[in-house]
DNA sequence: TGTAGTTTCGTGTGCGCACACGCAAATATA
DNA sequence: TATATTTGCGTGTGCGCACACGAAACTACA
């Protein structure tokens, strides 16, 4: 394995100018630079990771926006336990976390935290741009400290974000399309769930729904879909009332699906003479959705492996850091399909 | 972070004492070797493993036993290519790899290859034991020498490998039987295709047959199968007679079901005219098999993930043979779900 | 030509650990 | 008691790199 040393005798300089033309640090004349990048260039080095860290006492920060999980709602656990993998990892290189938690359906919340996350100054940021606006407003400054950041979940265009990581919102809604339609015989009457905070705020369920729809245009199978709003999912009393009275109303209903993660909310508040006649999708492996999927109230759950893409995050952007490693700009997390039988 | 040296200045010994210690090399007397001990373990010391792997030059070598893969069966192309990244990324501590290839389904290759490993003397080996009699034969030699082992798609009982890691034959047969239910409105008169060479070495593909039918008994959804034998899938013209031969035979047909990953070239050799009145569930995510998953020609596959295989194979074994991490003895790989959606 | 300022570079030290070397104290042997 | 042997331990060096310090070499200007 070449070293720095190496270099700097095959370039007839010290080692320490072969290291001041690795890191930029200048103060290296054009002639001589040019002439040790071409060695290190010919030689294909590399700095060794290892020896860096040893050596690098400073230690780089990364921080992280993503909203809180409670016990009705775990989505972000997952992320969370990803990125706290991740830090185990990388704390050996002397990498760092700074994990800022907001409310998921509290913009100023959002604001609040990100402000904070601005004021700690970290070198690099992994945020779930939950809210445009406000994501809008707030990245400027961040950009200002050229603080490179990573968007995860939620991909908003018109950012400099070094990467997305994420699930392809059409692509997850049309897979969905079609285990629906595997599971009917009959013609698919489908009831789609939404509430409220998930119709303002999230452009990924309307995507969804698309897919959806589409699959089953695009096979040529009837297709009745009703929208059924439910104004506040933690008012359970509210959820069960209104939820079986609409979907009662509906003549044939022959499946349900839920673009977004509370799937085993709705079927917990059905009434069982109706949800046994429904096939169910749903998205996201949270906890109380894999109870209900392994209880047969849920056929399918469309997962995006949030652990990894919370593990990966910090990878990616460590790799960035360290080894200045360009991230490719869009990380598709695979669409998984998770049922009683495999999880 | 604490270091060796605080130890050592807490301990009143100095740091190479510690360093005995720790390295359990002898040449301490056992009550400062005590003492040392206590105020590591009050501390939750941890051997920094930068610092220790750019001091120790040694390199540790593993050994990678495995079928070959061709071009009409990469089944362990994705395995190689885990193991291959994994290399990449722990060459920096060290690790060096030995790859021995054998002919999937020829034993002698099988027992050459090993006896190669067994001389090449690794520090750690990763083993497909395909055979069970051949392996028995030669895993004693490894054992005599301390190796430790790791099994990986192919779970035999009675041997001392530190871990496996693979898939629950059962539990994938099981899926598939859910795959192919959910996908037939008609009764199940299911085909399932072996070829000899399976039919004799793998015991895997019964369990999944096994998991399969039982599915369907459990969901009390009548189910009729019918056992088609192919006895050598390279003849391409004799595989399309026999195939085409057989199944149009059979009255009703409505599914096919092959437990092995050479589901494509049944597809493929099938006229499509019996072909597409047929729901196809194979196993593994090979190139082959991905083309016919686009191509509609087959519905459902089940794949192993097989890449993540290789590479936590490597990075468990790395694990233990420098942070002496005893890895968890199954290490059962996610069942995943691959339609033409979603790859 | 002399002095100050600038550019360009070499040297030295330390990161935390592994391991060889060798010294001192304890024990055995004569 | 003198000498050999063993046991227990401290010290020093190097792994490859980052970075501070300061020394030449060069430039500018009076």
């Amino acid at each position: 394995m070449i070293t720095i040393s190496d270099i700097a005798t095959k370039a007839n300089v010290s080692a320490g100018t072969v290291d001041r033309v690795l890191h930029n640090r200048g103060g290296v004349s054009e002639k001589t630079a040019e002439r040790v990048r071409k060695i290190v260039k010919e030689h294909d080095f590399k700095i060794n990771a290892v020896a860096s860290s040893l050596a690098n006492k400073k230690s780089r920060t990364i921080a992280v926006l993503i909203p809180d999980y409670s016990e009705t709602n775990t989505f972000w656990k997952d992320t969370r336990l990803g990125v706290e993998k991740a830090l185990e990892e990388f704390l050996k290189f002397g990498v760092k976390l700074e994990v800022f938690i907001f409310q998921q359906f509290d913009a100023s919340s959002y604001e609040a935290e990100f402000q904070k996350l601005i004021e700690s100054n970290p070198d690099g940021a992994i945020i779930a741009p939950t809210f445009r606006n406000e994501t809008a407003k707030h990245i400027p400054k961040i950009e200002a400290n050229k603080i490179p950041y990573i968007f995860i979940n939620i991909d908003l265009d018109g950012f400099k974000n070094i990467s997305f990581l994420g699930q392809q919102s059409y692509k997850s809604g049309y897979l969905a399309g079609k285990l629906m339609h595997v599971s009917l015989s009959k013609p698919a009457v489908i009831a789609v769930i939404q509430t409220k905070l998930n119709v303002e705020n999230n452009q990924a369920l309307s995507r969804r729904i698309q897919g959806f729809s589409e699959y089953f245009i695009k096979k040529d199978h009837p297709l009745e879909l009703i929208m059924v709003n439910i104004d506040d999912v933690l008012d359970a009393e509210m959820v069960k009332n209104t939820l079986n009275l609409e979907l009662s109303k509906i003549n044939g209903l022959s499946g349900l699906f839920v673009p977004s993660s509370r799937a085993s909310v709705f079927v917990n508040a059905l009434n069982s003479d109706l949800l046994s006649k429904l096939e169910v999708v749903g998205f996201d492996g949270t906890e109380q959705n894999l109870n209900s999927l392994k209880e047969d109230r849920i056929s399918f759950l469309i997962s995006q492996q949030s652990f990894n893409q919370g593990y990966n995050a910090i990878k990616l952007m460590v790799d960035f850091l360290i080894e200045k490693k360009l991230p490719t700009s869009k990380m598709y997390s695979p669409i998984e399909i998770l049922t009683k039988e495999n999880i």
